[in-house]
DNA sequence: ACAACTATCCGACTTAAGTCGGCGACAGAG
DNA sequence: CTCTGTCGCCGACTTAAGTCGGATAGTTGT
């Protein structure tokens, strides 16, 4: 990792808004304690019960975050991509990470250390606001998944997921990582009863798919479902 | 609400782990923004999709956080009880509640307000520093929650909750309040099928229930259905 | 172009979870 | 004390979810 590499790390962390507006010297104090780190699809980055590093700052490719049964049944947690945070729990606490993190593109990851960032959050009463709040979206996002996976069929979590993820358009291309075994996990079941719901979908005229895209064709009746 | 009821107030918060050790003016500002608030038994503290008022300490008694369906149906996200603060997500964003409170006991609670706490967290690293480590272990609880209901038969959960609730004594008696509708709610199922469980952990000899008391028979048996 | 592998698809089946109706115990209100 | 409502208990049933075996299509590497 090269100097170069560092300085542009340094820019870069100031457009995070996680980062924005720090004082250039306070920025070259955190780009310096940063570790480069790159993965391959399909590689573990964090293994769940692991102690854990620090805060990781996703500056290329995808990644997931899982939970697994001991019968290697998967539920993703989050997905996570170019300029997101993760890992807020080991950085800040002494608890093992609580989760396994797995690369699901060629990923790029700075690593900051516990220390680093411990110290930016002491004096810099912004970012620790920040933090907080960051960690307050990922509380919603996990308390909205629990009720959905507690007190949802499979079908209403699909349709919600589709709506969300199309964001209006009425077309979804999903990326490739996104197989449907991938999906399933997100959804909290198996590629086989994922099937299933796609298929009741299509048939009763609510979506399309094709090849690797989704055609959303009534909106209303998903919500309907998703409600 | 007295003079002298806010000075054993300003008592109490030197006691709690989030305050401890503040410099005493410190601490009476604080105590000066806080709002008193009573709670009957079954009465609503806030409702998810209100915008939420701040940060809630409880002085005494027990409440819940939970999620409904349309349906009516209820997952409790956790319980909360006398020295707990709870709704960091409504002191420190602009989210709405995402989940609504709910009191089990006659509650008494202290409101802190937004601009309080606020202002504490950006003059008060150690106070930032803090509730980052207390939101970390919500999230850590929550992400066990979706790990749980997602991966795990409702007899697992249920011997694991025994576990945790007992901590190693053999006896467990449960709180008026845990009626069996409640405990379904909290382990995300339905007081029937929750029943059937019970007995069902009977019948294999690994608890004996009585009135008001669950005693664990066999905790290796246990052990091994919530693993 | 071919083989090997993986993802998808599908029908049939099993199991877990949830629903329903009813009954008896108990607690609080009158 | 009795009435009334809630809670707990239980068996029978329905539905949602998960499993299994196997066919097919698509992809990758050689």
């Amino acid at each position: 990792m090269t100097l170069s590499a560092h300085h542009r790390f340094t820019q870069q962390l100031n457009q995070l808004p996680l980062f924005k507006g720090l004082a250039p010297q306070t920025l070259a104090e955190l780009a310096q304690g940063a570790v480069w780190q790159e993965y391959a699809a399909g590689v573990m980055i964090f293994l769940e019960g692991e102690a854990s590093a620090g805060l990781h700052y996703v500056a290329s490719g995808w990644l997931k975050v899982v939970k697994s049964s001991l019968e290697g049944r998967e539920q993703v947690l989050r997905y996570i991509g170019p300029g997101d945070t993760f890992n807020e729990v080991g950085a800040f606490t002494h608890h093992p990470n609580p989760a396994t993190a797995i690369a699901l593109e060629p990923t790029g990851i700075w690593l900051l250390p516990r220390a680093t960032v411990m110290r930016l959050v002491r004096q810099q009463p912004d970012v620790a606001q920040r933090i907080i709040e960051n960690m307050a979206d990922s509380m919603v996002y996990l308390v909205n998944l629990v009720a959905d996976i507690s007190l949802r069929p499979v079908i209403g979590r699909l349709a919600r997921l589709l709506l969300d993820e199309a964001k209006g358009d009425k077309v979804l291309l999903r990326p490739l990582w996104q197989t449907q075994t991938e999906l399933a996990a997100r959804l909290g079941t198996v590629p086989d009863v994922l099937q299933r719901a796609m298929r009741t979908l299509e048939n009763e005229g609510l979506i399309q798919t094709q090849r690797r895209e989704i055609h959303i064709l009534n909106a209303a009746g998903l919500e309907t479902l998703a409600a």
